[in-house]
DNA sequence: TAAATTGTTTCATTGCATGAAACTTTATTT
DNA sequence: AAATAAAGTTTCATGCAATGAAACAATTTA
């Protein structure tokens, strides 16, 4: 980075993309910043620094505590959230969610498709003991070959032969793509207009995903989705193995 | 509005002002808004919200759909959910929410202090029902006279007769202070440097509160609590409700 | 005590944010 | 369908405000 974050194709304004990398130099796990840290992340001038954080501060997206370590603000958590709402979908399917979880004990995640990347909408995690620690809420992540993004690739109606195999299935399976020893299991959720809403995965542990257990998911996870869709105002009989963009 | 957010005090970069501005215009319940909406909340010309925009897109604070109306951006999602998570404690106190709420089948909420106002960091709602939907996570207000806001007053020490006994009895109630016909009871929750870290609460509406499940509700919240206090690494006897700031 | 690191303030320079105006597109009214 | 209004977009001259080097203060390390 060496803060010349200047607007590449054109529009835009420079000042305001400054203050916003400043907000994304927390993104990745460092809770709090001190003024120097923030300067090596973005590369910019400490002044500049200083000045950008009085806004975000005076905004509320910052907080700047008694010993000076920079910290996000609380604006961010309220917006987040807003954001998670404006899916209705969350609160729906959380009951459903939390059943699948005290069914088989496993992690359960909702994701959705932003662009190219992955966001994770909800998880809900069983009691305790080992569990699928991958991607939580509010994690976003490039499409990679894990069972949900597969999903929302071949939903999206990507083109190829193991999407189409996907898309007749109604679901996708994936064996340690990801992390090495995980294995997890997705399928589509279809809203009211027949569009693909996101996907509804569990994951676990390999070792305690026997075949037998994965068909009884597999089970879980279209029943649970057949319903959703319903309550949501959909039809249950919608998926078009064929539909594919070329 | 008068778009005129040039920094009061002093110091401030104005253009990223605006640009904020430009996210918190979504922070009331509307989760889509066209440029002329922007234009109106905001007060600023529609070019310069325009300009703002191409940058608050680019770095994925917002999102304009082909239709054209703005939404915000999973960058805010992702950010609100690293600010929850900068709180280690939710983790932490989610599966005792969880267990509050079996028990008592009323809602539980986590707050926490942030100068003048309260955040909802975390709410676990019961299975259905009627139930409090007062605040929810994410949500940001003044603190009041509900028992949440009462007792982060209290253990903030500030002064005053009722905050007085409200640290004796380490807990406060409110009957329809908020909402005529709710109810709640909310304790403090200590850190491991006595510190308060925020506020456990339960409510519903006042018809299935009676005296009795009251007094449960308040046992149930204290032994939470104290098994909390004791895991975040805290004295369990540390309540001293004499300390006041005067 | 010196040296190094981090944080803060100032200020002259000019880069870039600005908004009016002109224009296109989409909706609403007649 | 024509006329009108409203919403959205692009352009560009102007001067305001964002900038960063430098000097300074406050800390930490040697």
């Amino acid at each position: 980075m060496d803060g010349d974050l200047r607007p590449e194709p054109k529009g835009g304004v420079i000042a305001l993309e400054r203050g916003l990398s400043l907000l994304s130099a927390f993104g990745n796990e460092r809770s709090a910043l001190r003024l120097t840290d923030l300067a090596e992340i973005t590369g910019l001038n400490k002044s500049t620094i200083l000045r950008l954080c009085v806004s975000l501060e005076r905004q509320g997206f910052i907080k700047r505590r008694e010993d000076g370590w920079f910290q996000l603000g609380a604006a961010l958590f309220h917006l987040g959230s807003a954001y998670q709402r404006s899916f209705q979908i969350v609160d729906v399917i959380d009951p459903v969610m939390q059943a699948l979880v005290g069914e088989f004990k496993e992690c359960a995640t909702f994701t959705v498709r932003d662009g190219d990347s992955v966001v994770c909408l909800h998880k809900v995690e069983p009691a305790q003991g080992i569990r699928d620690a991958g991607s939580s809420i509010g994690d976003r992540y490039d499409l990679n070959n894990g069972a949900s993004s597969q999903v929302l690739r071949a939903f999206s109606g990507e083109a190829g032969e193991n999407f189409k195999q996907i898309r007749s299935d109604i679901h996708a399976t994936s064996f340690g793509t990801l992390y090495p020893d995980a294995a997890a299991i997705a399928c589509p959720l279809f809203g009211a207009g027949s569009e693909l809403l996101g996907a509804l995965q569990l994951s676990g542990p390999q070792y305690r995903l026997s075949e037998d257990i994965m068909t009884a998911m597999k089970q879980g996870l279209l029943h649970a989705v057949a319903g959703l869709t319903r309550s949501l105002g959909g039809n249950t009989e919608i998926y078009r193995p064929d539909k594919e963009n070329n």
